[in-house]
RNA sequence: GGUCCCAUCGUCUAGUGGUCUAGGACGCGGCCCUCUCAAGGCUGCAACACGGGUUCAAAUCCCGUUGGGAUCACCA
């Protein structure tokens, strides 16, 4: 075991989709290559959207996906701890009060717009002077807190970007207690990741300007600053971030037969320089990570793909991998995956060799005549093609005419695998009755 | 608009100045196999955003343009 520790800080204001999934995935996968630790951290320091429908869906999407959790914390839990923080910090100056309400701050950043400057937090409130905050508390004002940048370059070796720069100066004050008092994300998450060491944070690069602030609080803490990774952001197909990629959840795709390795798989390989491939264990999955190979540029997330992917994923999963919910033995398994669409598919197949099912007859006195030379034993491989070649010579009748029926009889099916496979599987006393329209 | 990032086949990418008539994977087309749907085998189509430089030589370096994305919230 490492010191190795990554965080998964999810904020249960909405349910988990497939932008979310990635990046648990990334941590989790990361934890396990390094033989580090996965925790899970419930950012709800917004009391007023955070839901427990959004955390039980949270949870159990986890779940299913098999990127448990070896540590849990809560943020609104936390919440004395982090004034005990944000007070030596204010002792410190690097938190001070504002007193302008939202109206007024979203009116300058109105003007700066319009002029051409950047929208950067003009720090007036670090000139208040007494009167000032007297004039404003006895209008009933209640301050809201910002953290003061120090000027300089703030740098970090980003693992997928590379170094990374940013100048304080073109970077905002970032407001990190509300009016009313509670928190807002940025100081309560670095608090944590001091305390539960967080040795990496992998999240998506609409951090990346958060970090830049971040890197100041570990610092003002006298927190370690942990190793970054900025992933991509994941797009829809026509390149904007579609409403779709934000609200495809984990069950939606599991109802459509989605696999669950079949998800992580793809979302782990998606925008790397790898081939995405099958992947049946998130332990094989840990091992073939690799930072270094995952680009740069936005990948698009396309479900069709997605779900394309998980029909090559089905067809070549190992009886090992689904022993445990299909009862059927590794042979059955074997001759029937590969026509599969859903794992759940299997009971069909299992009903149609192993249980009763309604024949389809087409022509009574074509099925009836190939029964009769359906020989009653000493069945082998060949007895398929044996007693099919009877059948052809007897009734005249070849390609779809021959083996359609046949097909419609003992399967009731359209399609499906070979009936030289399915035959034996089916046996002598179905496939008889079948052939002579018996429900069998 | 400021800051940051990105730009090679439909998609994900390899490519770090000559080995690139640009490689792979997925998808797509064709062929084979075949009773069907799959699976499998073979094969084909398909890309360096644009314009300037630098250089004997540029997908590769530089500048610009265009296009995309992120962020600039009292969301996370």
């Amino acid at each position: 075991m490492t010191n190795i520790k990554v965080r998964f800080a999810p904020s249960p204001t909405g349910y988990m989709h497939i932008g979310n999934i990635r990046t648990a995935l990334f941590n989790w996968l990361w934890a396990k290559k390094m033989g580090g630790k996965f925790m899970l951290r419930i950012d709800d320091t917004d009391s007023v959207r955070s839901k427990k429908e959004y955390e039980d869906y949270l949870r159990e999407s986890l779940v299913w996906l098999g990127l448990t959790w070896e540590e849990e914390a809560r943020q609104s839990a936390r919440f004395e701890h982090y004034n005990e923080v944000t007070q030596k910090l204010i002792q410190q100056g690097r938190i001070y009060p504002c007193y302008e309400t939202a109206e007024e701050l979203e009116f300058k950043r109105k003007r700066a717009f319009a002029k051409g400057l950047p929208p950067i937090y003009d720090r007036q409130a670090l000139n208040y002077t007494q009167e000032d905050i007297a004039k404003f508390e006895a209008e009933g004002r209640k301050p809201h807190y910002r953290f003061k940048l120090i000027q300089g370059e703030i740098a970090w070796n980003d693992v997928v970007r590379g170094w990374v720069k940013y100048e304080a100066q073109n970077l905002s004050d970032t407001i990190i207690i509300r009016e009313d008092g509670s928190y807002l994300y940025h100081l309560p998450s670095v608090i944590d990741d001091c305390d539960f060491g967080i040795t990496h944070i992998v999240r998506g690069e609409d951090h990346v300007t958060n970090t830049a602030s971040q890197i100041q609080m570990f610092e003002a803490i006298g927190g370690k600053v942990p190793t970054f990774a900025h992933l991509p952001l994941l797009t829809g197909k026509e390149g904007k971030l579609s409403k779709r990629l934000g609200s495809l959840g984990v069950k939606d795709l599991k109802d459509n037969g989605v696999e669950n390795m079949t998800i992580c798989s793809f979302l782990a390989k998606l925008g790397t320089s790898e081939a995405i491939e099958p992947f049946y264990s998130l332990e094989d999955l840990a091992q073939s990570l690799d930072f270094s190979k995952i680009g740069r540029s936005q990948p698009k997330f396309d479900e069709e793909e997605l779900k394309h992917f998980n029909l090559k994923y089905i067809h070549t999963l190992p009886y090992e991998t689904v022993k445990d919910r299909v009862f059927v033995d590794e042979d059955f398994w074997e001759k029937i995956k590969a026509n599969l669409e859903k794992v759940e598919d299997y009971k069909v197949w299992n009903n149609i060799c192993n249980d009763q099912i309604e024949p389809v007859v087409e022509d009574t006195n074509f099925t009836s005549q190939a029964a009769k030379l359906l020989p009653q034993d000493n069945w082998n491989c060949d007895t398929f093609s044996v007693w099919i070649n009877e059948v052809k010579t007897a009734t005249g009748k070849k390609g779809k005419e021959l083996f359609h029926p046949i097909r419609m009889a003992l399967t009731g099916q359209e399609n499906g695998p070979e009936l030289k496979v399915l035959l034996l599987l089916i046996g002598y006393e179905k496939a008889f009755k079948r052939l002579n329209g018996i429900k069998a």
